[in-house]
Formats: structure tokens, sequence, C-alpha cells
DNA sequence: TTGAAAGCGGTACCAG
DNA sequence: CTGGTACCGCTTTCAA
């Protein structure tokens, strides 16, 4: 193997005849250094490929340029789009992105947060997982006065700032929304009880209907475990066999939602006429459903690029207190055949 | 702020009035310690929470357990499925991943490519973007002895192993599904000749027709830009209108195989009886569709895994020269009612 | 079994 | 404008 050494900055004053702290001023073009070494220092090490050593710059400078982001699943629309957000927005700022998948498992967090914070990386981004409960792992970077921002799903147990969608507000959107089309019986597969998504889209359907006057059955609301179509089958089935079944089912995903849609079509219970549906998340699927689904665009890509770019802010004004700075994207209701009754 | 002042192997030696090489090897557990200074030095160290620094430790080592992937894509299906394999591998065996997005752009992919090298990542994995052609920016890697493995898309000017689907034989595989099922009329939409998975599927399409003796008419192989569902509608059109139209069409991808579906809809031509559609991905939507899409699973996660566990390998034994070999993993074909005559 | 010290590749302070 | 030097935190060689 070939392996060719590296050029250092020793091996350039050595060549060149000066110093190493000229040569290093020269490369970073500081003040009181000739025109005349700047220029025969850039040549010698763009001639022979000089790359410093970032490994020893972070080190000196104690920071590594670099952020981690921790997120449960990288296979979802929504978490990519985020990702794809942050990569963005740190890339415009000349830092890196390392990524770690938890999988939703609470362990693979905290052994994620300790590996980033012993990798030193400048700050975090996190969406806790379904599990999390105590906090004190990611705490830890906070103690050592590096900046966390949390997004889509966090915990009030730490102070950070948060970058989320409006999904109170939006919920309350898509049902009123239904309710306008004429729906008054509206049903809601929820998620998990004690996810932070899954009750602000529960505050937004109960807002929509306690505004407009409307009761609900408690039967109309069932907890999925793990948002599948499954589950949406399942649950759809349910509400519809029941002694009071609904006339529209408000999903708490999209792929919930073709779930409820594939019993509905089996059960011969036509769409939006008879139920209307609605998802949330705005899936390629859901475009592509028969009927086409009514949706929700979270704007990912944008959740993702604030949250970093306030971490980033964060990371460069390292003497300010962390805040509890709360951040909504606004999201997108999308009316497809599926609510059109 | 508070910003505790981390405990460093220094602290450690002088409160236990030992020296930092004492501390160090105790530690590491090395041998020629007593078993009395360890625990003494474990104990402390557990007590005040040591994190050893792993940029020094870094620097020290010359090494980063840090592996970089530059990806064109991040909300991709298959991408984010080889990036989900990718992670889980080198969690394993303790390796973080930084990832870069090039958006299809060379100018990217070459910042990218500096930045993970200046970065002092231990190996890359890589997919070119559709617009690399010259492959400096990564030869460079090669140059340091550092390892490459590249996924999906590649280029042979490299001397690195290579990852991917078996995008012929399985290109191969569905277009003979067609000929089985009757079709005899077969057209492909692929994408940009010069990519490498495009022209391997069209190798496949040529191989299964040639194998049963089938003709076809220039004209059935338009080219995709940018692989996108409104090229699929716009060149299934300009195919079905044509003096010679096919009687089944092989799609580069689900989301074209969309765009044509939706076409023939339009057009009240018959799938799969007038027309049959074949797609690639075994995105979501293939199975939502209707009729639901016959199409190719090409398990991104077993090449995003055998991508990573094949670049470790080569940077644990980094007197290896760096070898060609050669990775498929095998694609699946699903078939579903688009394609059933 | 332990300690002293060199050094990884830079940065930045202090002198001149 | 330039050089000398200490040092960031840790590993590792050499000597005791």
């Amino acid at each position: 193997m070939t392996e060719k050494k590296r050029v250092t900055l020793k091996d350039i004053a050595r060549e060149l005849g000066i110093s190493v702290s000229t040569a290093s001023r020269a490369l970073n073009s500081y003040q009181g250094i000739s025109e005349e070494t700047i220029k025969l220092v850039k040549d010698y090490a763009e001639k022979h490929h000089y790359i410093p050593n970032s490994i020893a710059v972070n080190f000196r400078k104690n920071r590594t340029m670099t952020i981690g982001m921790i997120v449960p699943e990288v296979v979802h629309y929504y978490f990519s789009s985020i990702i794809s957000g942050a990569l963005h927005a740190a890339k415009k700022q000349g830092y890196r992105v390392l990524i770690s998948q938890t999988d939703e498992k609470l362990e693979n967090e905290i052994r994620a947060c300790h590996n980033m914070l012993a990798g030193n990386v400048d700050g975090i981004l996190i969406s806790i997982s379904n599990e999390t409960e105590e906090v004190d792992h990611i705490q830890d970077f906070l103690d050592e006065g590096k900046a966390v921002v949390q997004f889509d799903k966090y915990s009030e147990k730490l102070k950070s700032p948060i970058v989320t969608s409006d999904d109170l507000e939006s919920a309350y959107r898509a049902v009123t929304h239904l309710i306008e089309k004429g729906y008054r019986k509206i049903a809601h597969i929820n998620g998990l009880a004690n996810v932070r998504n899954s009750k602000d889209r529960l505050a937004g359907y109960h807002k929509a209907l306690k505004e407009h006057g409307l009761d609900f059955d408690p039967n109309w609301i069932p907890h999925c475990k793990d948002i599948t179509e499954e589950e949406g089958f399942a649950f759809a089935k349910q509400l519809m066999e029941s002694s009071n079944p609904p006339d529209a089912i408000f999903c708490i995903t999209d792929s919930v939602a073709l779930g409820a849609m594939n019993y509905l079509k089996q059960a011969k219970i036509k769409v939006p006429d008879e139920v209307g549906v609605m998802g949330f998340s705005n899936w390629k699927i859901s475009e592509v459903m028969n009927p086409s689904l009514s949706t929700v665009e979270q704007h990912g890509f944008e959740v993702g690029k604030m949250a970093a770019e306030i971490l980033l802010k964060a990371t460069q004004n390292p003497n300010e207190e962390s805040t509890n700075q709360f951040t909504e994207i606004k999201s997108d209701l999308i009316i497809r055949e599926s609510t059109q009754k």
C-alpha cells in the first residue's frame, strides 16, 4: 500500500526555511505577515497538497465542527426529510453531521448519547425514542455546556430549544375540515398515549370537536401501539362494527389510514361518501391511494433546517444559557378525495 | 452557564498521587499494573465521571473510529435503507458515521470528499452522483491508504470494493416474468444512459428478450433524465401513441411506473390485461397502487450493511492493497397484479 | 510495577 | 514581520 504520508506544517516550515508559527500564520492569513511569505507558503502548500490535520486543530481548539443527530428511525419519510434539512443547514455553516439511529430503543439512545459526548461533538439534535422517560443521558450535554436541540418528540424535562411541527394546530384544522365537510361522528385512531405528537394530535381533535359543539363516543379513540397499517385495519373494523360507528376517521398517520381504507374497501363502505378518512404525514402513498387520501404535510425539511440553525447558533455562543425556545413549523392541510363528502 | 470542566487523566493522577502514565495504563487495563492501582483509578474515574477526550485519543492514534458516508439523496427509500444498514453495521463495531448528501451534484460530492478527507475519517462509503465522471476526489482517499467502498452507483476508475444490488440479473428476471406471462412487445423506460444501474437494468432487459428470441422496437427504450412520475406519464403516452405500441412496460423505478399507470388509466388502457407494467425498487406506493404494481425489492439494508462491513474490515487491515471485490446483493421479484395478464 | 518525558500537528502567546 | 515555545490530553517508550 502506498500510504503517502501527509505533508505537515513542520514539513513546510523546514523546506521553506521558516518557522512553524510563520507557516501557520501565513496559511491562516493573519495580519502581520508579509505578502511575500504568504504567497510562498500558500504556493508550497498547494503544490504539495497540504491538508491541515483537522484532528489536531480540533484538539487544540477543543471543538470538532461536528454535530450529532439522534433519530428513532432513518427509513421514514418525515425523519429522513428532517435529516436532509439538518444536513443542508450544517453544510452551509461548515459543520459535519454524525447520525445515529435508536430504533425507538432507550438503550440505543443512551449508547448513542454517550458515544457522541465522548466524541466531543459540538452539540446534538435529538428526537427521543418512545421508550424514553428519564433524560439524564441528554442532560449530560447541557451539564457540559454543550448545546442540545430537540425536535419532533421531545422531553419537557430538558431545558433546551425545541422544534416541531404544529401537531395540535394541524390536527385541529384537519378535524375542522372534516366537520365543515359535514361529517359529524368523527373517530380518531391515535398513537401511544404518552407520546408527545400523539397527545398533541389528540388535543387538536378534541379542540375542533369542542369548538363545534360535537360529541364523541369514548370508544372512538383507540390507541395504536406501533402505528401500522395492520392496526389501522383492525381499529377501523372495530369502530365500524361497534354499536355506534363513526362517519369519519382521523388517523394518526397515513399508514394507519391506509389500513383503515383497506378495511373500508373490504367491507364495501364507501369513502368518502359513507365515511371520510383523514391521514397525517403526506407520505407518497396518500397521493396514490384510491380514493386519494387527505392528509397533513409536516415540512420535515424545514423542521430539520430550523433545528440545526438554532443548534449552531447556540454552539457559537457558548456563554449563553440554554433556553426553552419553542418553534413550531406550520404544517399544511392537503385536501384530496377521501374527505370530499 | 455551568460548563463543568471535564476531568482529565492529569486530574486523576494528581488527586491520586500517581503519574499520568500509570493512570492511563490502569484505565486501559494494561499488563504490569497492580490490581490495587487499577481499582483505585477505575473507582475514581467512575466516581468523577471521567470521559476520555476522544479527540486527544484520536489525535494520538491517528484514527477517528469514524467513517464517512456520501450519498446522492437521503430522502429516498433505497438510500435511506442503505444508510440504515450501514449505521447498523458501524454501531456494532463501535464506529460512528458521518453523513453527507450530494443532491446528485458533482460539486457537492467533491466538497464532501475534501471535508471527509480533512476530517480524517478512517474510510468512506460512497455512491457517486449522476454527474460524476472524473474521480480524483475519491482517488485521494486511496492515495492516502484510506479505505473506500463504493455502493449502488460506482465508477470503474477506482480500485475499490463495490457493493450493489444485482440490477442486471433482477431486470432480467423481471422481464422474463413479463414474457412468461405472455407479453411480447415489451418496452423499457430507462434512465440516463451513462448511469450504471440504468445500464445494468437495460442490459438485463436485452438479455431476457434475446434469450426468448423476442424483437424490440428501438423506439421502445426512452431515457428519463430525472426518473420522475411525470416522465413516466409522458413516455408511456409517447409509447402508446406511437405506430407500434408495446403490450408491456418495464419501468426503471416505481415512481416512473406510477406515472405510466396514471397515463394508462387516463387513456382507459387496461392494466394488466392490455398492457403489463413492471416497476423497480418496491417503494411503498407499489403496494398501494391500483392495480398493485409488480416490482423488484433491492434489499438496501443488506447493501449498506455489507458495504460497511467490507469497509471496516479494510480499515482494520491497513496494510492490504485495496481490491476490486465485487458484491451483489440479490434482489427479489415481487409479483403483484400489474403483470398478471 | 511505576514514573518521566517525548510527541502527535497544530495554535497562540511572548519576545525581539 | 518573524521565531521560539508552551500546550491541548493522551499514549507509549525508556529507564528506574
